[in-house]
DNA sequence: CATAACTGGTTGCATAACGAAACCAGGGCC
DNA sequence: GGCCCTGGTTTCGTTATGCAACCAGTTATG
């Protein structure tokens, strides 16, 4: 069988759901950058295996979304922060958080939400800008697909 | 066993990957997206199996992502189109597309470009913005989870 | 109008991924 | 040294995935 993979496709949005499109791993990274590190934290937190978290964390460092180094704590165990490539991911989990806040959410229901440190509000939606600043939607662009390489 | 579901958690993140957190789903929508409509040209296009790729139509349309609707050319056939829940998944697909172009091609690698149909140039990178319009990092935002429904 | 071919699926089966729980090794703590 | 904690690995049963075969309704063909 193999779960098919999108390695040698030249859409990136197939690309990027490679290495982050399974059902942890970006919980995983979004827990990074709420700053948890250690195995345990991670454990704790997403209620994950521990066979799984382990084989996602491992999967990340091969990616160089996360890397493992000295506790800060001085302890003899490791920890994993992220990368930087892996702190790019943010705008993807703030769109995804934006998105679910809308839709997957009743009206009254309380939810988890991103704030500015500075002060305290809700950071505005993100939009699709065009070079010249005008917002884009989904109907205002187009694909270019490269020449097929013969 | 049950694959996990985050249907009570308050992130909203966890709710989205929920909906649109398996491999396929967003690659469909993606399609969607570029104006697919057919069984047969989601099929030719992502190549996924045709049980795989029913099953994905139905649980998107479960979810108010894509409606059936009679076809648009006449024929008894019916075609799956966005909804505007799915539409706006957009800036979600445009920040994954981001990413991967930027960590996972290598340098001289052709890859499919979202351009700006009025000058056929290159969105711009989306930016986290506060309120008031500074661009913020993941550093310079916390999260509020709400208090705990005693 | 009969029939061939296409579209849009469903069913069955083999295999890989997932999940829970048990197990285990090394570290830290007394 | 004995005990518990952290950070995993192993084992095993269940679920999801992928392929291929099959099938009904629709459209094209003679």
């Amino acid at each position: 069988m193999k779960r098919t993979s999108m390695e040698g496709v030249m859409c990136p949005v197939a690309r990027s759901l490679d290495v982050i499109g399974d059902w942890w791993s970006l919980l995983i990274v979004r827990d990074a950058q709420s700053g948890l590190r250690r195995f345990g934290e991670f454990q704790k937190s997403l209620g994950v295996a521990k066979n799984i978290l382990a084989q996602r964390l491992r999967h990340l460092v091969e990616h160089g979304i996360l890397e493992t180094q000295p506790a800060s704590d001085g302890s003899a165990w490791q920890e994993y922060v992220l990368t930087e490539k892996g702190r790019s991911l943010f705008p993807i989990l703030v769109a995804l958080g934006q998105w679910g806040q809308q839709h997957c959410f009743e009206a009254g229901e309380p939810r988890t939400r991103v704030l500015d440190k500075a002060h305290g509000q809700p950071v505005k939606p993100l939009e699709v800008r065009a070079a010249d600043g005008r917002v884009l939607t989904v109907q205002d662009v187009r694909l270019e697909r490269p020449p097929p390489q013969g």
